[in-house]
DNA sequence: ACTAAAAAGGGGAAAAATCCCCTTTTTAAG
DNA sequence: CTTAAAAAGGGGATTTTTCCCCTTTTTAGT
């Protein structure tokens, strides 16, 4: 049975090489490639007849950065699995690289188990997601403390219809309500959102999910 | 030490009631209440003294479904941690669940272990999630198979900027480029993204966190 | 060098959205 | 019953958006 590949793109050389000598000790896994950047290691590709089936990928790379390379990598050769290595544990960080084709997350403080059963994982599931990361992605989806703003009745209603791509007069016809009426509730809106125009309307109820 | 207090809230009687039994069966816990709905329990609520610590939350019932009512306490009582009881693993109701405020997601034929697992995670770490959810969580961020829509260079920025309030003239002057040639990138990205008007096109950006 | 696509720009008109000032009807609460 | 707030509706004008048909310049690939 012939090892799955590995490729390191990380610019610390020194934790670079023993991240590869660690990960060819693994019966299962070998290291093929080591690239400095993100933009290296595209390069490389190119040339490549075989590609890795994951790319160890650290987060803060000079040129090209873990974040832009994931993307690029997920549009162009999504048979690569990326596992991503950071220092922090940054919500935001992870959520972006999770949301642009990262398949698993891990931090670089871990056991070395911790990094062959993340491999392993991501093999056979396809994914790999520590507990830690787990935990973060579900906070970050909790409602935040909020300056909610108290919509009326039929104002939601019609907020939700307001993002859609119905005219004024279409949804005064849906509410059966008068396009005054519609005018009304819009003006209404737009003081209690703070919002100019119809377009932050939508932003708003977008980003508070209320459409 | 006087035992956390639970409210069952679920319409499906002879579930409810062996559930209490078997909650009653733990040291830490009573069942003080139970609902047959989410109105009926709201309704309890005014006229109690001390409110449940924990409130067992099946999602589907009559008259007020969970997600209401879930959304209604975490805005009016936001001391009650909920731990939603669903039948179903589905995606989409987990995380309008959780976005709306629950603390935990459990599924109805878990062990009796998990259960009580469950509920002292609530008290003492605030939340619980299975490994089914939080891997659930997860997959639902990953980019899905896209029909995905390619971009050119700037219409990218175009689109980020009329999803905000600035109109197509403002958003001209900060491109450096003619009102006429905003008119352009907008039909075309209304024929690229198949959207009516600048309100699907915000939605679009939106949804696919582009802004 | 040739060519196709992308980028930039325009005229002109109809439709929709926005704004400001104002009235009537219905509902909820004391 | 009275009063206030919410809901529904209107006139009329300005600004913005949308649409369709068209030209020139720049960029990139063979």
């Amino acid at each position: 049975m012939s090892k799955h590949t590995v490729a390191i793109i990380d610019d610390h050389l020194l934790f670079a090489q023993s991240l590869k000598g660690l990960i060819n000790t693994f019966n299962e896994f070998e290291v093929t490639q080591h690239a400095l950047n993100g933009k290296i290691f595209i390069d490389n590709l190119k040339n490549e007849s075989k590609l890795p089936e994951i790319a160890l990928m650290d987060l803060n790379m000079p040129i090209m950065d873990g974040l832009e390379t994931t993307k690029f990598l997920n549009e162009n050769y999504p048979s690569i699995k990326v596992l991503a290595l950071s220092m922090d544990d940054n919500e935001s960080s992870i959520l972006k690289m999770i949301k642009n084709g990262a398949k698993g997350y891990l931090l670089k403080d871990i056991h070395p188990d911790i990094l062959k059963e993340a491999l392993l994982a991501l093999i056979n599931e396809g994914y790999y997601h520590s507990k830690r990361v787990s935990d973060t992605l579900v906070h970050s989806l909790h409602p935040t403390e909020e300056p909610k703003i108290k919509l009326l009745g039929r104002e939601l209603e019609f907020l939700k219809l307001a993002s859609t791509e119905m005219t004024y007069k279409e949804i005064a016809d849906v509410m059966h309500l008068s396009p005054k009426t519609i005018d009304g509730y819009r003006e209404q809106l737009f003081k209690k959102l703070q919002v100019k125009n119809r377009i932050g309307m939508v932003v708003y109820a977008l980003k508070n999910d209320l459409a």
